[in-house]
DNA sequence: ACCTGAACACCGTTCAAGT
DNA sequence: ACCTGAACACCGTTCAAGT
């Protein structure tokens, strides 16, 4: 029974989340699924290929993630970008594969859609949307990516690094923080931000909305 | 006169912007430099410590950046931010060293401390001063990511997948707004969302300031 | 249709030995 | 102190040839 094109991509996930974004190569893929590293190229055009696959894989089932009915835009917006983050950070180097993608696939576009359309229940034209949907998306691939990084809170660390952070002198505000970090607090963060953030659209979609107070852009209008 | 430290980022520096980060390798550096691969050991650690000397290299002044006596935290921050983004844009895949650097250096934590310091004069306490302070970090590094990708915009996407976005079908929002995509989209977007977290943040950080109306865990309080 | 064999043109890193 | 020579253990990708 040959390989298919699914059991590759399904093999590079359970491989990613082993080993990691770094160590994940085709020769170690075509290795584990017990073929020559050649034999993977009749199922994926290049690795480039296989990763915005994977991308995909990960955000599999987000664009359907209900809404029930009387949602207001801002929990649909809220519900979106936490789903976003949760997929993400539910397989290792999410983010980074996300950031690395080059073609966006149907699962991508279509969140980005919903967003937009959620922002556009404002009333808001749709190039304010749009705006907001790259701010929101910007955010949360920009948070995870750190979160995920392997950098200071994993502590591996060095210590030199560590006593820079805390040197009251050179960094006041940084040192103060430092000391009352706890594990959690890069939850709570990406919750703040995205409060901010939608409390930041909230206006600005309210704005733009008075600007033009007729949309005729839209989707729902008529286009004569 | 031997190889400097100074002169092995330099030339990387340069070799990033001709040939970008991807093909930036330690051997194609040392060829430039005209010494063998293994000469390059001696004055980095390893190829990460390079990227992160380069990585500083490219926040240098940053830190230093003029605000006028009188500015408002609101335009301090949109300086700063304003001014990490044409750091990042400055030099080819700017954002992907910001993003994959391991080890913050001195440029990276003082930008940090400057831009918490500006949303601690709000009289916000400090722990809101660094949540909004990685709201707005996640926020440009994802933004310029998104920038420097070579996808969508590069113009050097296949066709099936540009008219998948115009598909009005599947995804009604994205499609109207695919159509009126001009190339200054990206700067005017960046700014729109900046403003958007500005506007969150004033808000956010007055409300943390009257739940703590005393702060006393800033740089400026006394600490008895 | 799907895969192997074998090659091409590369990687990052180490380390004895040279100067 | 700084570099070479040479190796080690890898990469992604192509493509004739096999089945």
């Amino acid at each position: 029974m040959p390989l298919q094109r699914s059991e590759v991509v399904d093999m590079a996930l359970k491989l990613l989340d082993d080993i990691g974004l770094d160590a994940l190569s085709t020769r170690r893929l075509a290795g584990e699924l017990d073929v020559r590293p050649g034999a993977l190229y009749w199922h994926v055009a290049s690795k480039q290929d296989l990763l915005d696959a994977l991308t995909e894989k990960i955000l599999d089932g987000l664009p359907e993630l209900p809404s029930a009915p009387g949602t207001s835009w801002r929990d649909e917006a809220r519900g979106l970008a936490a789903g976003l983050r949760d997929a993400l950070l539910a397989h290792r180097d999410g983010a980074r594969l996300l950031a690395g993608a080059v073609s966006p696939g149907p699962n991508r576009l279509a969140i980005a859609d919903r967003m937009m359309g959620a922002l556009s229940r404002t009333g808001a034209p749709l190039d304010a949307a749009a705006y907001g949907n790259d701010t929101v998306m910007s955010y949360i691939t920009g948070f995870v990516l750190q979160e995920q990084s392997e950098s200071l809170d994993t502590s591996e660390v060095d210590e030199s690094q560590r006593e820079a952070l805390f040197d009251a002198e050179r960094y006041p505000y940084l040192a103060v923080w430092a000391r009352s970090w706890t594990p959690d607090s890069r939850r709570l963060s990406f919750e703040a931000g995205l409060d901010i953030l939608l409390e930041g659209l909230s206006v600005y979609l309210a704005r733009e909305a008075e600007k033009a107070p007729h949309p005729r852009t839209g989707p729902g209008a008529s286009s004569k």
